[in-house]
DNA sequence: CGCCGACTTGACACCAATCAAGATAAGTGG
DNA sequence: CCACTTATCTTGATTGGTGTCAAGTCGGCG
């Protein structure tokens, strides 16, 4: 069990067109540095909490495996996910000595606990690991601002497409030679990620299939059709026609129309 | 001319509820600090560039009087404004080398030029100031996920009267004996912020005027008459009751619950 | 006074939230 | 294994929200 996996070649929230490399994550190195501190959390299933928004916040989590869902409650109780850490990222980072977000496994997950005293002194011992760290913070500071892009332009569709795009770079979710891309999260996730209703988020999926975008073979699982025309559609302005996207149709669904 | 201003008391996202306390931004002994490797940059007017996306980040800078808009523009060519920064904000933390949003001025303002490599030079001989820097980006890094939250949850009365809610504890915009708001910015700057258009926001200042909130005096003057009933409509749900607001439900929204 | 940009308002069409009702998949107990 | 319950997902109908075009108003400045 001491082996250490393989870091991920990208975050999450990276977009296609700005690949996102790899010391964007913590490196190898910086993972080992904190692993000596580290306690290890295992959790075997999904919706298992791991902190709270307004706990006192005395760790900061390092993913090692698995998907974790980052949310926070508004005043009016509707729920929104943030972000989703995939292995590689930081979460839990106090302020003002508490969590301010809450965080749940999404699947089976494993979890790096590292005391948040002993991170201030390691970093105070090691300037350049912390620099290390503070341009993690300031990636995810990045990620964060591109989210505000998303949700002030785009509308719904365009979230969708945004949201896949952001997977098709993760090959473990995104099968490239099968074109298969599997879901991590559910329809009620999803929708709290993009900021929508759990509705509006399977009309959005009906809408890129009928455009030929993709195609759902289950709810969690999507073969990816058109790379291109979901680029496009996520470039495109936020008004724009809908009939059919570009002109062409699968042969897949020529539907004899009405 | 080597007085060094108070410092704010908040920053300009804090909301009302969660007040921003003073060390959010940067002290006034870290200011100095970085004061002794800066160069004085003074702007007499606004719409004047500072930084570009896309330029090799060469500098950061510290705002130390004014406001400076802090945007992005999307692939579409439509412009999001993601923050607006105040004294004692930082802002141009490079990525990869290079500055990813842009920052105008809005306002005649004075700011201070650091350059990175000593920036960096400094954090690492110097590993709690460095720290301190890392719990600002922190800090900001929250905003921007408030930010989040805003855009995704809410509607554009709401996000209106989040962003006014956010100014009334700036005493350089609010006065409060005589609960005058001065706005720094214009409506298209301000529909760039929320997310929407110009004439949306418009209406919105029209919304929260029929409704007995605010009151405009000139377009960039707004009387707050019912800061309660500002904060009853941010924190209500995103397809509430328009027509009266005041037959509310005080704040102790109990999750009763069915 | 007249121009011009910023602001406002109206009209209209499209987007999306909500309520409601199936349809499908996943458990659960017999 | 099947019948049943349940959760999740999808689709339809309706209504309110909001982007867009267009027209009008206001204020500042030459």
């Amino acid at each position: 069990m001491n082996r250490w996996p393989e870091i991920r070649a990208r975050s999450f929230d990276g977009s296609i067109d700005r690949p996102v490399a790899l010391e964007n994550l913590l490196s190898r190195k910086e993972q080992e540095q904190l692993r000596s501190i580290a306690t290890v959390l295992e959790f075997n299933r999904g919706k298992t909490p791991i902190f709270s928004d307004g706990e006192e916040a005395r760790f900061v989590y390092l993913v090692d495996e698995g998907v974790i869902r980052i949310s926070r409650c508004a005043e009016s109780g509707q729920r929104q996910i943030l972000a989703f850490s995939v292995p590689g990222d930081l979460m839990g980072l106090p302020d003002g000595g508490r969590y301010v977000n809450s965080a749940e496994t999404v699947s089976a997950a494993r979890i790096y606990r590292l005391p948040w005293q002993r991170m201030q002194q390691m970093m105070l011992a090691d300037p350049q690991f912390q620099l290390n760290l503070l341009m993690k913070v300031v990636h995810d500071f990045r990620q964060a601002q591109m989210r505000i892009m998303t949700l002030g332009q785009q509308n719904i569709y365009q979230r969708l497409a945004s949201f896949i795009l952001d997977f098709l770079g993760i090959p473990e979710f995104y099968d490239e030679k099968r074109s298969l891309l599997k879901l991590p999260v559910n329809r009620f996730d999803l929708a709290d990620y993009l900021g929508t209703a759990p509705e509006s988020a399977a009309r959005a999926f009906a809408r890129l299939e009928s455009q030929g975008l993709v195609r759902r073979l289950t709810s969690r699982t999507i073969e990816i059709l058109d790379i291109d025309g979901l680029q496009l559609l996520r470039r495109g302005p936020r008004r724009g026609h809908s009939a059919e996207t570009h002109d062409r149709i699968p042969p897949s669904l020529q539907e004899h129309n009405a």
